[in-house]
DNA sequence: GGTTGCGCTGGAGTGCACTCCACCGTGCAG
DNA sequence: CTGCACGGTGGAGTGCACTCCAGCGCAACC
């Protein structure tokens, strides 16, 4: 049941060599460049069907070639970028401005130094995220020594429930 | 606890008659104790007014005292907690957990040990999320100098726009 | 031929965390 | 007395980022 999907002049199935896992990755090359299916694009990049499907839609990826069923046939770059956008997605850009970059990158090489400002600024942006987040975790710790500190006083003595954050 | 020269804003110890010096941090005791206004506790706070009155709906907060009229006057405490949770919201915890929290804090002492269990657990999650930011991070740095050595590369040579994540 | 699996579409729905609104009350300044 | 700032309420609305769904097509397998 293997074989090929016969549809499409399809050319050879790629498969790392040393893993003979058919059932998973009929990934498939044409004309010498490898091609996913939607479900297989899912679980690469970790997004789910929806997910890509709405991030096409809303242009955050380019439209995807189509085979002669109508189905998507997400390509190596496609896959790139979604690791790119996933990237960015997890640092907690906005999809407006991950919408910019990517009208960025469609435009050309001329939008590199946007690319690169746009890139630096959310750099920064993460930056300044982690720096908060040790701060408060900061804050948090404490929190818990205080709790522990409370432990362990004598039972019954001083029933003080005081500051909340240090 | 008496006779403090107020710099900005009287603070009489017994309620005051009337209302005096109204232009700022017009904060008044009663009885020992501080009371803020709405607009107060959300100066102090960062938290909008909305939002004050949004997480005593939803039991974040427990019930306001209110004044003769009414109104709201939020407590030291109230201050204190809303520093709580000001710290664990920003630093990605839910509602509904921080909700778990504040019930474990009004159910008295006996919840000291799941209070720090629920805190550690969340201090780990930052934890985690800061790796997670640094190693995202990672990857966009390393765009960006890929950005900037194409830009170095001599005009006009090698338009090459692979890689989209390293 | 029927069922299963995967995928298609447009559009509606979800969950979270607020945020806004209309309309009302209170209290002091002018 | 009037106006204004501030605050009250219940309920509706917002923005974001998905997520779900009905109804359909296509190919394979039993």
């Amino acid at each position: 049941m293997d074989g090929k999907p016969a549809t499409e002049g399809v050319t050879r199935i790629v498969t790392p060599p040393g893993r003979l896992d058919l059932e998973h990755a009929p990934r498939v090359t044409i004309g010498g460049v490898t091609a996913y299916t939607p479900g297989q694009a899912a679980e690469e990049t970790g997004f789910s069907l929806d997910t890509l499907r709405y991030y096409e839609r809303i242009g955050l990826l380019e439209p995807i070639e189509r085979n002669a069923a109508g189905q998507r046939r997400f390509s190596d770059g496609d896959i790139g970028w979604l690791g790119m956008v996933r990237c960015l997605r997890d640092t907690g850009m906005p999809i407006a401005e991950m919408l910019r970059f990517a009208e960025l990158t469609r435009a050309g090489e001329h939008t590199i130094s946007d690319r690169i400002a746009l890139l630096e600024a959310h750099d920064q942006a993460v930056e300044d995220k982690i720096a908060d987040l040790r701060r408060q975790q900061g804050a948090i710790k404490r929190k818990v020594q205080f709790y522990k500190d409370v432990l362990a006083i004598p039972d019954g003595l001083c029933e003080r429930e005081g500051e909340h954050v240090s």
